[in-house]
RNA sequence: GGGUCGGUGCCCGAGCGGCCAAUGGGAUCUGGCUGUAAACCAGACGGCUUUGCCUACGGGGGUUCAAAUCCCUCCCGGCCCA
């Protein structure tokens, strides 16, 4: 099994300026990059396609690098975005920048002992803040000309709109990622860059300045936007519509669990491929098993299981099953306390004192303070609507009630659930 | 700098002096059916001490019994001109 047919089989690849790098990517011995943007200070799953590219290039004994950008983040890409975007101030930018190193160096091997292909992991801050204007205008701008610019698809909806614009700073974006292009080439022998299908036009312009600066032919590979079923880019999650995020912290290894989990079964195959290293025989079987037992949702849980493990080991993907089978099996008030405690350990939890809980809460109050409901109202419209458990039965939908602790689990847990699967952990200190 | 059009709730977008917390669509949320999917159906969707009150229609000021709607001014954006 060579990368060639190993990536066809699972479709990462969208386009290609040469169909021939593949088979010599197969071979290995090459150094490709990807760059990823620092616009929060965690990663999320939309970046996973990316990440799991560079390992498989590293798998298959190439150099991956990855690219932080400290320095492009300065300015923001404009590629198919509808609207000017807030610049990022220096200080945050550079913390998230951080906290991207720390995750992309968990991924990929940086160890010695790889060799050749060893894992590099680079910070575009360090060459475009140090770059004079005048420099860049002569070395790098003088190599393209604002025709071919305004013609890149990423940016023509914005130069068509009538109310929004498109500053020079964003216009300037892709000059920048073809010099990050041009330096890695230069400095490390960089022959390819990949990234997601809506950076063909910024990958290009980096191919196109490598060759008119040295005369050499470099290359792009770009993998397919993956999106739900509904259409939307995935890597939101249900609840809040807050982004996945790789960061334990952010997002806990249950909630992405329990989002993976939730993936329609149209989308589940391509996910598969992309994102877990399973091999071709059971991606099949699994694909086989969307088709005659679909509500068994193997093909799900072998997704969640795989990235979970892959982003936070398989202690917490685990845990993450176990919990799920507790919560949704109702058998929660049947757990002895330490496993009622491992099994809500991920969801949000507060203590409250034991007085007022005896003497009872207001279900409304308890949901807002439990951060279930934004507002009262919102609260009392949950209950009303019948969307309020407690240790997973259902409330009673008025929205007077009360809550004591005649209703604890072990004389002090109350495991509060909102809709399907918001959850909070009340604890009578 | 000049001219012109515009800035409405999470987003798009109606409203253009009282009947407006503001039509409609999307997103989102809850429920139903299912498989903790998708699709579909129903409901909700500023806040509160909820037959009412408060806060909101870019910011500030004004006219009026009454303003998202009129006037002044400032800020921001599009387009055209210089």
């Amino acid at each position: 099994m060579n990368l060639r047919e190993d990536w066809q089989f699972r479709g990462l690849v969208h386009q290609t300026t040469d169909d021939t790098v593949l088979d010599r990517l197969s071979a290995g011995g090459l150094t490709g990059y990807i760059g990823f943007d620092p616009t929060a200070p965690s990663l999320h799953l939309g970046s996973l396609m990316q990440i799991c590219l560079l390992r498989r290039l590293q798998l298959a004994g190439n150099r991956p690098i990855a690219l932080a950008g400290g320095g492009t983040g300065l300015i923001g890409d404009p590629s198919f975005k509808d609207a000017e975007r807030p610049l990022l101030d220096a200080e945050r930018l550079a913390a998230n920048v951080e906290g991207i190193r720390e995750q992309l160096s968990r991924f990929l091997d940086f160890s010695p002992s790889a060799g050749a292909s060893r894992a590099l992991l680079l910070n575009n801050a360090d060459w475009l803040t140090t770059i004079s204007l005048t420099d860049f205008l002569r070395d790098v701008g003088k190599h393209f000309t604002v025709n071919q610019m305004i013609a890149k698809e990423a940016v023509r909806s914005r130069l068509e709109r009538d109310d929004v614009g498109l500053s020079f700073t964003e216009f300037s974006y892709m000059l920048l990622q073809a010099y990050d292009f041009l330096r890695l080439h230069q400095d490390h022998d960089c022959t390819l860059q990949l990234g997601g299908s809506d950076q063909w036009g910024n990958i290009v312009s980096g191919v196109e300045l490598v060759r008119k600066v040295t005369g050499h032919s470099v290359h792009a590979i770009t993998s397919p936007l993956l999106v739900n079923a509904d259409g939307k880019k995935m890597g939101k999650s249900e609840g809040t519509s807050q982004r996945v995020w790789l960061d334990a912290s952010l997002t806990s290894p249950f909630a992405m669990h329990q989002y993976l989990l939730n993936t329609d079964d149209a989308s589940t195959p391509s996910r598969l491929r992309c994102f877990t290293f399973l091999s071709h025989d059971e991606i099949r079987e699994l694909d086989e098993s969307l088709v005659s037992a679909p509500q068994e949702r193997r093909a799900q849980r072998a997704l969640a299981d795989a990235v979970v493990t892959f982003i936070h080991g398989e202690e917490a993907a685990r845990a993450a099953q176990r919990a799920a089978d507790a919560l949704f099996s109702e058998t929660i008030s049947d757990l002895d306390e330490t496993t009622l405690l491992a099994v809500v350990a991920d969801a949000p939890s507060s203590s409250w004192s034991r007085e007022e809980l005896a003497h009872g809460v207001e279900a409304t109050q308890l949901l807002v303070r439990c951060g279930l409901a934004k507002s009262l109202g919102e609260a009392r419209r949950f209950i009303e609507q019948g969307g309020v458990y407690v240790n997973n039965r259902r409330l009673e939908p008025d929205p007077d009630v009360t809550i004591d602790l005649s209703r604890a689990l072990h004389d002090r847990y109350l495991v509060v659930r909102r809709g399907r699967r918001e959850l909070h952990l009340v604890v009578a200190a």
